[in-house]
DNA sequence: ATGTTGACTTGGA
DNA sequence: GTCCAAGCCAACA
């Protein structure tokens, strides 16, 4: 762990993220412990196009569930598009239900850790 | 080593 | 409820 860097610790954590779930920036800063790096998760992902195997970025979303980073997708509705495949509704770039499909990895991994 | 940047968060008015 | 400003940490030039 210690050797994967902020960047690859962000990708894992996101690549868990279950199908039809979201979670947001703070929550995977949280998690890895580095709360204040909030801004980094999501400029982590600036490469998660770029890395193998691709991380699901459209299942993070900002603390308001808006789609924050829908602007660094393909297109602007790639994300939204995504989200709704998933079974997430979505409305206005934010997500329906936010705190319903909420997953939090500091609960979700540490119940199986 | 220093400075800038950023797909965020929180607090105050 | 909304809007503005500051803070936080890590990677990059």
């Amino acid at each position: 762990m210690d050797r994967a860097s902020f960047y690859e610790q962000v990708y894992q954590v996101v690549r868990l993220i279950p199908k039809g779930r979201v979670t947001s920036y703070g929550a995977i800063a949280s998690y890895l412990g580095t709360k204040g790096s909030s801004r980094m998760v999501g400029y982590a992902m600036n490469g998660a196009g770029t890395i193998s195997p691709k991380v699901p970025a459209h299942r993070v979303v900002n603390r308001n569930g808006l789609l924050t980073g829908k602007f660094h997708f393909s297109s602007l509705t790639a994300m939204q598009d995504l989200l709704e495949k998933e079974g997430i509704k979505v409305s206005d770039d934010k997500i329906s239900d936010f705190k319903t499909h909420f997953w939090d990895p500091a609960i979700e991994l540490d119940l199986e850790r």
